[in-house]
DNA sequence: ATGGCGCCTTGATCCAGGTCAGTGCGACGA
DNA sequence: TCGTCGCACTGACCTGGATCAAGGCGCCAT
C-alpha cells in the first residue's frame, strides 16, 4: 500500500480527557501500606528532612541567618484535596513548589486533548522547574491524592540564591537532573524495560525519602502509568501480569511489592544507566 | 505465545558503533548551500552576536565592567576536526560550551554498544548543561563537522552568575529549555510528526541565528538522524521520500528544502506545541 | 444485599514501523 | 577510467505493542 495517507491517525486516542472534575478522591487506606505518600516533618521552624532545598544549604555550612532567610520565603500550602490543579499549562510561572505529601503528576494536554504524563513527583521533589524558560508553566500539575507543598517564589530564591552559593548550585543541580530525566524517558526502549525502570525508579525514589522500598502502593492509575511510559493502559497490565508471573513482583491493584529487585534493576539497566 | 521470554531483544542493534575513529570529516561544499554552519563573527574583543551570554547580558543592561569579566573567562577552542571528540560520557565536568561554529551531536552509548543520539547544537546553543547534576558529563560530544567553540568554566560562570542577575536567568532558562527539548522528544509520535518536527524545528533554529531558513544542509548522516527521532534509518528515508512526493519538501543527499513550510509546522505541531 | 460505576484485566486482531536483504550512487584514490 | 567504500534508498516480510471488545472486581450509594 504505503498511500500517502499512510499515518499520522492520532496516537492514543484513548487517553483522551475532560477537564478534571475533582473527582476521585481517595479515602480507604490499603492495610499495611499507607496510600498517601507523606513525609510532613517540617513545621514553621524547621525544614523538612527530605527537603531538596535544606539539604543544600545545611551541607554547604550556610550560616543561620541565610538559612532563615531561606526559611522564610518558605510558604507551607494543602491539604490539597486530590484532582486538584496545583498550576495548569499556560499560568504564569512566579514559584517552584517542593511536594512536602502526597503524590503530584505533572502533564501536558495537547490540542487534541490527549494527555502526555510527564513525571510523577514524591515528598522532597520539586516542581515547575521547566517553567522558568518561557515565563509560563508549560506543563498541568495535579494531586494525585491529598498533597502538601512547600511554595517557594521563584524571583526570591533566585535572588537569595545570588547570594547562597550552595543554592544556586542546588538549583542548578535540580534543573541539571530534570534534564536527565527526560532524556532516559525518550530514550528508544521495549515495555519490558520502561516497566521495570518505573517500578526501580519508584522503589529507590521512596527508599530515598525514607520509605519502604520493596513494597509500596501505586497513587496512581493504570492509564496514568501507561502514558508516563508511552504505552497503552492494556500493556502495563499484561506486562505487570507477566513480570508477576516471572516471580519478579506481587501485584494487586495498586499494591505492588518488588520480589526481585536484582533482576528488576538488570531489566531497568538500560533506561536507568548505572 | 505470550512466552515469559518474550520481548527484550536489544532495541535497535544495527545502531551498534565501534569507537571513534575520527574518519568522516567533510571537505566538499554543496553548491550554494555552505556545508559547515559557521557563524563565527566574535573576537577577542567581542562576542558572537548569538551568543547566548552576551544577548543575556546586554539585554539586562548590565555594566561594561561585568561583562568584560564575563568575556574574560571565556575561551576560545577550535577548529575542531570532525569526528571528534569535545567531552565523553563520564569525564569530570568543569566547563559548558557555547557552539560558535559547526554542529555538535551529543549521545549516550549504552552498555550493549547502542548510541542515543540526545541531541544537534548549532552556532550559539549550549552544551554541557546535563553534566552540572552529578560533576560528570553523561553523554559524549562529537564534532559533526570542523566545529569552533567558546569554553565557560562552569565554577567561573557561576560564580559570575551570583554578580549578574541576568546572567544567573539565564543559565536557569537554558536549563528549564532542555527540560522542555528533552521532554518534546520523550513524547508519544508518529515517524511523520518526528521527521516533520526535526525539519521545522532545525529550521528555525538556523532561522534564528541568520541562516537560510528554508534551504540548509543536514550536517549529520541519516543514522544519527534516526537515533535522534527513535526510528530507524529506513523510516527516515521512506517519510522524507514520502514528503518529497507529497511536495512539502525536496532532499537530495543531504541537502534539504521546505516547500510547505505550514503544511510541515502542522505536521509537527503536536510534537512542537503550538 | 444489590445495583451501578470506575478501573483493571484479558483475549483477538491489526498495523506502524522495525528488520533483513539487496541495490543505487557519489566521492575518492589509483 | 575504473574500483571500492560508505551512505542512502527500496522492497518484502515480521513483530511488539496498539486497538477493539468483552468481562471481572472493588467500592460506594441506595
Amino acid at each position: 500500500m504505503s498511500t500517502s495517507t499512510t499515518g499520522l491517525r492520532r496516537r492514543r486516542p484513548g487517553c483522551r480527557i475532560e477537564p478534571c472534575d475533582g473527582r476521585g478522591v481517595s479515602s480507604a487506606v490499603f492495610p499495611s501500606v499507607a496510600r498517601t505518600i507523606v513525609r510532613d516533618d517540617g513545621d514553621a521552624y524547621r525544614f523538612c528532612s527530605t527537603c531538596a532545598f535544606s539539604q543544600a544549604c545545611l551541607s554547604e555550612g550556610m550560616d543561620k541567618g541565610a538559612l532563615r532567610e531561606l526559611h522564610v520565603l518558605v510558604e507551607h500550602v494543602g491539604p490539597i484535596p486530590a484532582g486538584t490543579h496545583i498550576f495548569r499549562a499556560g499560568d504564569r510561572f512566579d514559584a517552584i513548589a517542593a511536594v512536602r505529601g502526597g503524590t503530584v503528576k505533572t502533564s501536558r494536554v495537547d490540542r487534541e486533548g490527549c494527555e502526555q504524563v510527564l513525571g510523577f513527583h514524591l515528598p522532597g521533589e520539586i516542581i515547575g522547574l521547566s517553567a522558568i524558560d518561557r515565563g509560563r508553566y508549560p506543563c498541568n500539575a495535579i494531586a494525585l491524592d491529598p498533597v502538601q507543598l512547600c511554595h517557594f517564589s521563584f524571583p526570591k530564591i533566585a535572588l537569595l540564591a545570588r547570594r547562597m552559593p550552595g543554592l544556586q548550585k542546588k538549583l542548578f543541580s535540580l534543573l541539571s537532573r530534570d534534564i536527565g530525566h527526560a532524556e532516559r524517558m525518550a530514550g528508544d526502549h521495549s515495555a519490558d524495560e520502561r516497566i521495570a525502570a518505573f517500578l526501580v525508579d519508584l522503589s529507590q525514589r521512596l527508599a530515598a525519602r525514607g520509605f519502604a522500598a520493596s513494597r509500596f502502593q501505586l497513587t496512581m492509575p493504570r492509564t496514568d502509568i501507561a502514558s508516563y511510559l508511552r504505552l497503552a493502559p492494556e500493556t502495563v497490565s499484561r506486562v505487570l501480569r507477566r513480570l508477576q508471573d516471572e516471580g519478579r513482583i506481587a501485584v494487586r491493584r495498586r499494591e505492588v511489592e518488588l520480589k526481585d529487585a536484582a533482576g528488576l534493576a538488570s531489566l531497568a539497566e538500560r533506561m536507568l544507566g548505572t
